[in-house]
DNA sequence: CAGTGGTCTAGACCACACT
DNA sequence: GTGTGGTCTAGACCACTGC
């Protein structure tokens, strides 16, 4: 079965060809089935043919509806599984990846209590400091792939952890997506903030990048987190993707770093 | 064929598995066999059976000496990929990872130029402040799984992109492995540091950890970095192990991040 | 017990690299 | 052409979950 596409849309790229244009006359761009039956699956996904949490299809059913063998299909999910989209539970199913009944509280929070595990400083206190609608600035709107002046909802909140301010935050997102979105709703959540975007606004964070450098606290960073002016705190910005690559939120945030740490892991 | 071990050692616990102990009367744990296979394949690797950039025997031949099916081979082979042990490269053979010959020339710094990708710089210019024996304090000790006042190795050296003087850091060795390493050494070598462990002491790095803070820069960081004293700097810890999860590195570095930041992308 | 994902096998064929 | 890894299939059986 030689390259036959169950898209008839554009071919998509494999994962490791360049993406310099194939000249004419050489071989298009091979697809192998598995792939195929991944870009599939994730269309469900996208469209919210299964929601977070719940299962999809057994492999079996999906193979069937492909008319493809189950261990094609187990390749396909084994990819979605590997890049956290599903998650895969012997015996039961396997299910749409979510930010709420998460083992990690923070799914995508690297910073960790200097002594013992995450868990054992007990949740993060959350305060809103406001929540207002505005119009994108050039580089916002840029993040956000908008165009400058569009609508984005823009808050600034504070976590701390037994107490002590440790990171201030300010959040952008798209305004057509988060219509509705406002600051007495965040604040009667109790959950990850992209729990509540999952289950209110259908919008689930896949991945996110991340850039990281020290800066000096600022005037009103410093007073929010009852700092000296000047304090050298690690600036996060992170934009964060949902399904396709699309951004859906810009956040900067100064962490303190006195008793906390950012934890990465190479390999 | 129902758990059969190919290892006469004590059993290795599957990936997931809590560590506690399985009470009496509960069943064993269960290992698959492309499992056993992995640890057989990465006990070559740590004996320096096929080193650094070699291949290793083919699918083919590893299925027959360990008599299984190729499949079983493959699966195993996939994760060791997975996880940067190996890399396979189609048509050609798979072959151990090493920090020679790559793509990137180094794999572990996340610092990226803010505007334009880290490949337009050209290389990092090095230099070397010193490199000497010295005995382990309790705290080096301890991430090096060694005693207090064992033999390590200390070297500081500067890191400059484009004339700037960018990164500062002390490296601690464990004294045994690196026998005879020395600043000279290190001066005339070009290329990352971690392909000379592999070439001159057969130490691969295979993973890393990295605690990263703000600091202010002290007065000789400062010095180094021609900077005034107390402007924020990346503070990171790094920790990095060779086969079997052994340390073999510990780094504290400082970054300048007023024209690079640290990538870090989360999934 | 039936249904799910997980393992293992054997064989056929494809894409790629080298010679 | 030969040998490598990569894909696809079909079938058997195992481990785990829940009825």
């Amino acid at each position: 079965m030689a390259n036959i596409n169950f898209l008839s849309a554009a071919p998509f790229a494999p994962p490791g060809e360049p993406e310099t244009p194939a000249p004419a006359g050489k071989t298009p761009a091979f697809s192998p089935l598995y792939q195929q039956i991944k870009v599939l699956i994730l269309r469900g996904l996208q469209a919210g043919e299964w929601k977070p949490g719940e299962p999809i299809p057994s492999e079996m059913e999906l193979a069937a509806r492909f008319r493809v063998s189950q261990g094609t299909v187990r390749k396909a999910i084994d990819e979605l599984a590997a890049e956290n989209l599903v998650v895969r539970r012997q015996g039961k199913g396997t299910f749409v990846a979510t930010h709420a009944e998460q083992q990690v509280q923070y799914r995508f929070l690297r910073l960790m209590p200097d002594s013992g595990d995450p868990g054992s400083e007990g949740p993060a206190e959350r305060q809103i400091i406001n929540c207002k609608r505005l119009r994108a600035s050039a580089d916002i709107a840029r993040s956000l792939a908008l165009k400058t002046g569009e609508p984005v909802l823009q808050l600034r909140r504070v976590l701390a952890f037994q107490g002590t301010p440790t990171i201030v935050e300010d959040v952008w997102l798209p305004g057509g997506p988060f219509k509705g979105l406002t600051a007495s709703r965040l604040a009667v959540y109790s959950g990850p903030m992209y729990a509540l975007f999952e289950i209110e606004f259908g919008v689930h964070m896949v991945r996110a990048e991340e850039k990281i450098r020290a800066v000096a606290a600022d005037l009103p960073a410093a007073k929010l987190l009852g700092l000296p002016p000047g304090q050298p705190l690690l600036s996060i910005e992170r934009i964060a993707f949902t399904y396709n690559d699309r951004p859906m939120e810009l956040r900067r945030a100064l962490y303190r770093t006195d008793t906390h740490h950012y934890k990465n892991l190479l390999s």
